[in-house]
DNA sequence: AAAAAAG
C-alpha cells in the first residue's frame, strides 16, 4: 500500500512525500481511513511505529480540505507536546497549517493571542489547557477533533480529573481519538464512556506490547552496585545516544553529577528543572551534543530521538506500562535497539511481573571481562539461593563444580531461581539430572586443568 | 509510592 491511496489534499500529500514517507505503517494503514470516516477511535501500536502521523495526517487533511476548522492534541509532557507540534508542522507546512503548543512554565500572553488569531492545531499539556479554559481565555478554540496521545496515561489517575474537566469545555459533537502503545483493559473500558461508538484497532500482538526489534537484557546486581554497573555498561556497550531512566528526580541529579565527574557526556532531565533548562537539555540531546540523558519518566513516553541505541533502567519502573514506553525510546522506525535493566535479587519478582504482564522477552546477562560486578552480584544472589532448599542433584553439582567455574554455576542457579519464580512454585530450587549430566560432561573435565579453564573464560 | 501537569 502507498500513501497516495489515501487521497490526501495535494499539499498534505506533498508534506508526506518531502518527509520521505513511502509506505504507511500498519497502524497508519488501519487508522487513517477510520479517522477520515469521522469515527471515534482507540488505536494501539508498538512504540516507534508512527502513531503521530497516523492521527496527524488525516486530521490535517481535513483541515486542508476545510472539513474541519480546528483540532486539539493533548500529551502528558511538555517535551512531547513540542515534538508532536513540530512533526505536525513539518508534515502540514505546505498546506499552511497553523500549529501552536500550549503548556506551563512559559508566559500566557503569546498562547492566548495566537489562539485568538486563529490557529488550527493546538498541542497542549493538560494543566495549562485547563487553566486557560477556566479563565475563559480560549472559548474560541472549539476543536472538532480531539486526540489523547499516550491515552492510557491521560486517562489514568493523576490526569483523569483534568481531562474530564477539559472535555466539559469541548463540544459533544467532536471526533475523539485515543492512541498509545499500551492500553490496559480498565482504561479501555473507561474510554468507552468518553468516546461515541468507537472503533478499536490494535496492531500489537496478543501478548506482546514491547516492540520486538528491541533486545532486552537484565543484570543482577547488589543495591550498592548500580553506579558501578552503569559505568561498566557505558564503557563496554557500543552506544551512540542512550537514556538512563531513574525513578526519582534527585536520583537523576545525583547520577548525572556522578557521570559528569567521571568525564561522561551526560545531562539530566526531570520536571523540577526550569522550563528553559528542559528545552536546552532536550535540544542538545536531539542534536547529539549530549550523548547520555539521565531522566525520570518525564522522558518515558513518546519522545522520538534519532540514534538512541540503548535504554538503561537504572531502577525498574513503578509500573509495567512504563517499562514498555521507556524501552520504546530505542528501536524506532524499523531500527533495532538495546534495553538493559538493572535489578537486585529483591526485585526479581517485580521484574517477572512486568515481563509477564507486558509480554516482554528478557534474558539474564552478565558483564563481560569480570568487572567484579558479576562475581559479587551473582555470589550475593547465590547466598539468597543457598538459604533456600536445594535439591540433591544441585547440591552434588555445587560441591563438585564449586571451585571450577563459579560464575557459570551461579548463573545456572540464578536461572533456576528465576524459572521457579515464573512458575510461581518456588519451594525447592535445583537442577534436574539432565542438566547435571550435561554440565559435568562439558565442564567437569576442566577440574584437573586450571589452564584450560582460564583459557575458556577468556574466550567468552 | 514516583512523576507528570498550573502557579
Amino acid at each position: 500500500m502507498k500513501f497516495n491511496e489515501f487521497n490526501f489534499h495535494r499539499d498534505i500529500a506533498k508534506g508526506v512525500k518531502i518527509a520521505g514517507f513511502r509506505e504507511p505503517s500498519p497502524i497508519q494503514e488501519m487508522a487513517i481511513p477510520i479517522i477520515e470516516s469521522g469515527k471515534d477511535l482507540v488505536g494501539q501500536a508498538h512504540t516507534g511505529t508512527g502513531k503521530t502521523a497516523a492521527f496527524g495526517l488525516p486530521m490535517m487533511d481535513k483541515l486542508a480540505k476545510g472539513e474541519i476548522e480546528r483540532a486539539l492534541v493533548i500529551t502528558p509532557t511538555r517535551e512531547l507536546a513540542t515534538q508532536v507540534a513540530d512533526e505536525l508542522y513539518h508534515l502540514g507546512r505546505f498546506a499552511g497549517i497553523r500549529t501552536l503548543t500550549v503548556y506551563g512554565g512559559v508566559g500566557y500572553g503569546r498562547q492566548i493571542a495566537l489562539i485568538h488569531k486563529g490557529v488550527q492545531i493546538v498541542v497542549a499539556t493538560p494543566g495549562r489547557l485547563k487553566d486557560l479554559y477556566r479563565k475563559g481565555k480560549i472559548d474560541v478554540l472549539n476543536p472538532e477533533i480531539v486526540v489523547l496521545d499516550e491515552a492510557d496515561e491521560m486517562l489514568d489517575m493523576g490526569f483523569l480529573d483534568e481531562i474530564k474537566e477539559i472535555f466539559e469545555y469541548i463540544p459533544q459533537n467532536r471526533q475523539t481519538l485515543l492512541f498509545s502503545a499500551t492500553m490496559p483493559e480498565p482504561i479501555k473500558e473507561l474510554a468507552k464512556h468518553i468516546l461515541y461508538q468507537p472503533e478499536f484497532i490494535s496492531v500489537v500482538g496478543d501478548e506482546e506490547t514491547t516492540n520486538n526489534v528491541i533486545d532486552q537484557r537484565y543484570y543482577v546486581i547488589n543495591e550498592s552496585q548500580r553506579d558501578e554497573a552503569i559505568v561498566k555498561l557505558l564503557e563496554t556497550e557500543k552506544t551512540n545516544k542512550c537514556i538512563i531512566f531513574c525513578r526519582m528526580k534527585r536520583e537523576v541529579d545525583r547520577l548525572t553529577e556522578h557521570l559528569l565527574a567521571l568525564g561522561f557526556n551526560a545531562s539530566g532531565l526531570h520536571g523540577d528543572l526550569e522550563q528553559q533548562d528542559r528545552e536546552t537539555v532536550i535540544k542538545a540531546y536531539r542534536r547529539g551534543e549530549t550523548k547520555i540523558m539521565v531522566a525520570t519518566d518525564v522522558a518515558a513516553r513518546g519522545l522520538d530521538v534519532k540514534d538512541v541505541t540503548h535504554v538503561f533502567n537504572y531502577h525498574i519502573p513503578f509500573d509495567p506500562q512504563s517499562y514498555v514506553h521507556r524501552i520504546g525510546r530505542t528501536g524506532r522506525a524499523g531500527k533495532s535497539g538495546q534495553a538493559i535493566t538493572l535489578v537486585t535479587t529483591e526485585e526479581f519478582r517485580e521484574l517477572q511481573r512486568i515481563q509477564k504482564e507486558v509480554g516482554a522477552e528478557m534474558r539474564l546477562a552478565t558483564i563481560q571481562g569480570g568487572s567484579g560486578l558479576d562475581d559479587t552480584s551473582l555470589e550475593y544472589l547465590a547466598e539468597q539461593v543457598r538459604d533456600m532448599p536445594i535439591n540433591k542433584e544441585a547440591q552434588n553439582l555445587i560441591e563438585y563444580l564449586g571451585n571450577i567455574d563459579k560464575e557459570l554455576l551461579l548463573e545456572k542457579l540464578v536461572s533456576c531461581f528465576i524459572e521457579k519464580e515464573q512458575q510461581n512454585v518456588g519451594s525447592q530450587i535445583g537442577f534436574d539430572q539432565h542438566t547435571v549430566d550435561a554440565m559435568l560432561q562439558e565442564y567437569g573435565s576442566e577440574k584437573k586443568s586450571s589452564k584450560n579453564s582460564q583459557r575458556r573464560r577468556k574466550r567468552r
